[in-house]
DNA sequence: GACAATTGTTGTCGTCAACAACAATCTTCC
DNA sequence: GGAAGATTGTTGTTGACGACAACAATTGTC
């Protein structure tokens, strides 16, 4: 039933010039509408310029404010206990533990228990900080908020759940 | 309510050596449960990642069957109304369509009326080809399905259609 | 006809996921 | 105890993607 009625042809105007319809927005997304991913992908694009605005003060992005939050909330975890948490490549966390710890937010602490990883824990510069980000993160998702409603995003993280 | 429970502080294990956290996965996440965006960041990808891999026999990304899906139901748009009505640049949407058209799925017709622009139309093998992707986005749309549940995923749309 | 705007194109830059390879270290197994 | 295999952090490459700037050709406007 979602996509199934794409029998019914729906062109418009095949062979003839443009019409008046190219610079208007009325322009039928035909099966699109009805798939998730495209729903999800537009959200999330939108979403995520939301965060980066609403933190662009303290210049922190959402993997750089995801990563604080973990270790903040776990300290002396190692960056593959992290990575996999966070479903990040462990390549990946490399850079962006450079980017935070030159920022004196995240220090890498030798690990004697297993000489190979490293604990990772917040400065007490960066834990202040975080303070300041976890504030401005909600003002963001009350950006959320204003744009779906309260009800619909609450719904939304309850369906989403099994991701986290 | 959200949170501001971060008071209270969830601090676990901070100077000594790794317990064995690192390796389970019952890492807390504190405030990042709660944040509309990284549920759907972590959906996004698991729903683009099954989606590619569903439509990997035919080699069609998520991008790409948009791209098909808005010209196939609107033939003759301009490649700026595509690219203005998917939100996608338009410097993108060339390579885009030079990867589609090389694939004989797309032809560029110069239009008359404004001669700077192109008229995008589905060749008679694009269009063939478009149903058979649909056929599989359909699969893909009920691997979603099994994931969250079949009212979720409506509930989901219905969340997001201001976004479509 | 001069000037601004639009369309397609090319290019660069930065983010991000996915892999592959490597040295150092740990674990396992004999 | 030591060899073989696995793990951790690191470096590098590749490709998709969003954002931005510049350009030629063309159109619209005044």
């Amino acid at each position: 039933m979602i996509a199934t009625a794409a029998r019914t042809l729906p062109r418009k105007r095949s062979g003839n010039g443009a019409s008046r319809l190219d610079d208007a927005d009325e322009i039928g997304l035909d099966a699109l509408v009805g798939h998730a991913g495209y729903a999800v992908r537009r959200f999330q694009i939108w979403i995520f310029q939301d965060f980066i605005k609403t933190l662009g003060e303290v210049d922190i992005r959402p993997t750089q404010y995801s990563v604080l939050t973990v270790i903040g909330a776990n300290p002396g975890l190692s960056q593959m206990a992290v990575a996999k948490r966070l479903g990040i490549e462990r390549a990946r966390l490399v850079h962006l533990l450079d980017s935070l710890e030159q920022r004196k937010l995240v220090k890498r602490i030798k690990s004697k228990a297993d000489r190979r990883s490293h604990a990772l824990h917040l400065t007490a510069q960066g834990e202040t900080a975080l303070a300041r980000f976890k504030r401005l993160a909600d003002e963001h998702e009350r950006h959320v908020e204003a744009k779906i409603g309260k009800a619909n995003r609450e719904r939304l993280l309850q369906i989403l759940a099994c991701f986290t």
